[in-house]
DNA sequence: TCCATTCCAAGTAATCCTATATGATTAATT
DNA sequence: AATTAATCATATAGGATTACTTGGAATGGA
């Protein structure tokens, strides 16, 4: 993936998050079957292989193929963020003004006096935010907001 | 215009603004002619039009039709923020899961959890960002790096 | 009147997004 | 060994969006 544009969030990105959230939360050591991920997040199965696909590619989860395989995330919630994820699924998470990344775009032009002052100063922004923020948060989250006992993961 | 989605930027929002801090720099009082900023920045008049009609409508610029005619901004620089400009170009600035904005989306699903903790501060920081820059301060900036007095403030 | 300029409405080619579908492969269970 | 549950790998198609282009009409200064 060579992508460097972005900042649009499309549905792998969205359901890639989501997936990985209910991965953490339902994953009790085991493997978990797309189907199970997808039936309770109602996200076509199909597309979500696709994600899932592009995820354990990058590493991020590991799959048992074959009768009782699954995913599981492949490494702990608290190593895992979210910026990690979306660039992934999404590309770098940075708004880039492809123009002035081109070659021969004068130093002193507007161009890129804004992509200093304006589109950097966003990246840097956004991707602060999701790298401070990893699968732990949100699955505490998650359980805080249903009031359930913060179970202790497995080591 | 009723998008909420983005966050991607289009070269309508990046030509915009361009053409915005262009004009800001540029105009000595006077009215500016589109093809004399689509020359300077390199962006196709035609498609220059039709950003800013939309500019024109939302009132950031004001025009002035046939000979001599052109832009002007239709309020200082410093009144003008990068996020209106965006905004308007973009639609609305925000990271927003269209899915959980449909009604019916559980409080306690994981995808309202992910909203609440991972897109609407994603959209608060940018938007808190954008909205704090001007045009002024575009300007300025480029004035600065290309080591010319400030006019406007200087004398 | 001529001409520079904004204004407006469509059309279009290319790309990207979002799936859906199909079949192959792998491995645990029976 | 056969069955079955799952991942893995592609291909493809419709729709939306993007980034323009084209052609012309309206306006107003010289």
């Amino acid at each position: 993936m060579d992508r460097v544009i972005l900042v649009k969030l499309s549905t792998k990105g969205r359901y890639g998050l989501r997936a990985m959230v209910d991965l953490a939360v339902h994953s009790g050591g085991g493997h978990v079957a797309l189907y199970s991920i997808a039936e309770r997040e109602n996200i076509s199965e199909n597309y979500l292989e696709q994600v899932f696909s592009t995820l354990r590619k990058a590493g991020l989860v590991k799959s048992v193929k074959g009768a009782q395989g699954g995913y599981t995330l492949a490494d702990k919630p608290s190593n895992i963020t979210v910026g990690a994820i979306l660039r992934v699924l999404e590309g770098n998470l940075s708004v880039v003004d492809e123009d002035s990344e081109a070659s021969g775009i004068g130093e002193n032009s507007i161009q890129h006096c804004i992509k200093v002052a304006v589109w950097d100063r966003m990246t840097e922004s956004l991707n602060k935010l999701v790298d401070s923020m990893t699968l732990e948060d949100l699955a505490n989250e998650y359980r805080r907001m249903n009031g359930k006992a913060n179970l202790m993961y497995y080591i």
